[in-house]
DNA sequence: GTCTATAGAGTGATAGAC
DNA sequence: GTCTATCACTCTATAGAC
């Protein structure tokens, strides 16, 4: 294990052991133990424990915000761009799992001011879809009466579904993704608007 | 504060707790403060923590068995039975949101019996909603490939919904439900099935 | 049924040697 | 960059008075 992979190592053993038991039932011992070092030398790695769990919350974000956005970027069809995001959104929380678990079971645990940061990015992540669903229904494309409701009743569909298409390991997750994309933009384009009056 | 009272106050108090701050990180001394007595008082009712923490996880599981059970229990026709599941499980996670939060987000701070005690009362919960689908199917009112998947995308999405609809708080719960009810059986009535090919 | 006092263990974090 | 040793604190839980 050479020296510079040591603050990886620390991070993926956290990720692992947050993710099973949860931050505060996860002491520094136990990240160290999985480490292979001393519980003293994580502190040279990262300065406390809450700065260990903000990296991991704020590099998942920035990762996903970058994957989504990259998988739109040359693309102008709205209902095309839309499909890429779900199916970027889908495939992002399977093959992070983890991380994700982490993300969205773990923020009490973060201080105010890295908490605002984290929100501030679930925001920006958020908006993506909004502005999609905006371009969609401007144009024409989609149908909907709440942009805000929409995009919250898009983005956990996908979350809790790859959850539990996974758990049942049946299949795929280039299948998982399919679906979700057909299932929200069915919903979108459908005549029912979303809310109904 | 009547002595027989006690009991349950630590329990109220407990909850707000647990769902705001999660298990680990609420201490049983804030729980004594919150109930206003001392922290040893609390071992008098309760065993221990993770006693409180089950009896919480217990009765929540207990009461919303009872109450799915006994709004379908009088109806013979298979679309309102389901109908009626669907619309009790929306009330039910709305009306006790916090106990319904914990117990979707603390099952692992409970020893290894009572968590198998939990997951059987769960199983026997997600049966109610395998038996009604199963049933809709056999009478050719539903379309489905995959009881379990159907059931878990039913229950998932109306919690996840539930919380959501309610954070935005523009919908009664009566709304909320209603819109569910349509949803989940349009999807099982529909001509696609559900995982599709 | 609630109190004060405390046991006993573990926690996050730091100091300083190597 | 990792170690040993330890500080200062908090935690769950118990003992025993009232």
């Amino acid at each position: 294990m050479a020296p510079q992979n040591m603050k990886q190592t620390i991070k993926s053993v956290a990720i692992d052991l947050f993710s099973r038991k949860g931050y505060f039932a996860t002491s520094i011992s136990e990240i160290a133990r999985g480490s292979g070092i001393q519980k003293a030398s994580i502190y040279y790695h990262y300065e406390s424990k809450e700065d260990l769990l903000f990296h991991i919350l704020k590099t998942t974000m920035d990762d996903l915000i970058a994957y989504v956005r990259r998988s739109i970027q040359d693309v102008t069809d709205v209902e095309t761009r839309m499909r890429r995001a779900v199916r970027s959104h889908v495939h992002f929380h399977l093959e992070r799992q983890k991380e994700n678990f982490i993300s969205n079971s773990e923020l009490r645990g973060i201080t105010p001011e890295h908490y605002q940061m984290i929100v501030d990015k679930r925001d920006e992540y958020e908006r993506i879809f909004q502005d999609l669903i905006r371009e969609g229904a401007e144009a024409g494309v989609f149908l909907t009466k709440d942009i805000k409701i929409v995009s919250y009743a898009i983005l956990t569909i996908c979350t809790a579904g790859a959850a539990w298409y996974n758990y049942q390991g049946r299949l795929s997750i280039d299948r998982i993704a399919m679906i979700y994309e057909d299932f929200i933009i069915d919903g979108l384009k459908g005549k029912h608007p979303f809310p109904p009056e």
